[in-house]
DNA sequence: GCCAACGTTGGC
DNA sequence: GCCAACGTTGGC
């Protein structure tokens, strides 16, 4: 069982978003880094446990959970010239990028900001706090986790 | 809006 | 394979 940080602008898509959608449900489209499509292709499992992370807005923070709903598969965003994340070097065939299906579980009755986090000791190893750490997806520890949903 | 940090691209 | 130039992320 593995534990995950995603992040999302909420101008782009927030958690709000997410709840609203008839199913609760939507692929995480428009990864595009190696990385981070490393972890949705092979290692985010169905029914992990995901923190929904706004980022560069007023209060950048974790608001709330999901689970992964759907395994990795290929990204058809990239397959789209008319789509804002269309890749041309993403073969149908050999698809450069992939994604999951998130699943909307929680919305915190409060943001847990960043700011926040910062000052537990116990979370200042969490990647998500180390100096210019870009990743829009990320593990977090079991500890971690457990930590976060205490400061509700 | 600024800018530091980082990832990617492409010439050589 | 190096590295400068460029583009993006994302906090502030």
């Amino acid at each position: 069982m593995n534990y995950w940080l995603m992040k999302s602008e909420p101008s782009e898509f927030s958690i709000d978003d997410l709840k609203n959608r008839p199913d609760k449900t939507e692929p995480w489209d428009g990864v595009r880094n190696y990385q981070a499509r490393n972890m949705m292709r092979d290692q985010m499992k169905k029914g992990e446990l995901v923190f929904f992370y706004h980022s560069n807005c007023d209060v950048p923070g974790i608001v709330g959970t999901m689970t992964v709903h759907k395994e990795g598969y290929p990204d058809h965003t990239a397959f789209d010239p008319e789509d804002k994340h269309y890749d041309p070097k993403s073969d149908p065939d050999n698809p450069r990028w992939f994604y999951v299906d998130v699943k909307y579980k929680r919305k915190f009755k409060r943001t847990i900001s960043l700011a926040e986090m910062r000052e537990h000791k116990a979370l200042k190893d969490m990647k998500l706090l180390q100096k210019g750490n870009r990743l829009s997806i990320m593990p977090i520890t079991k500890k971690e986790w457990d930590y976060i949903l205490k400061l509700e």
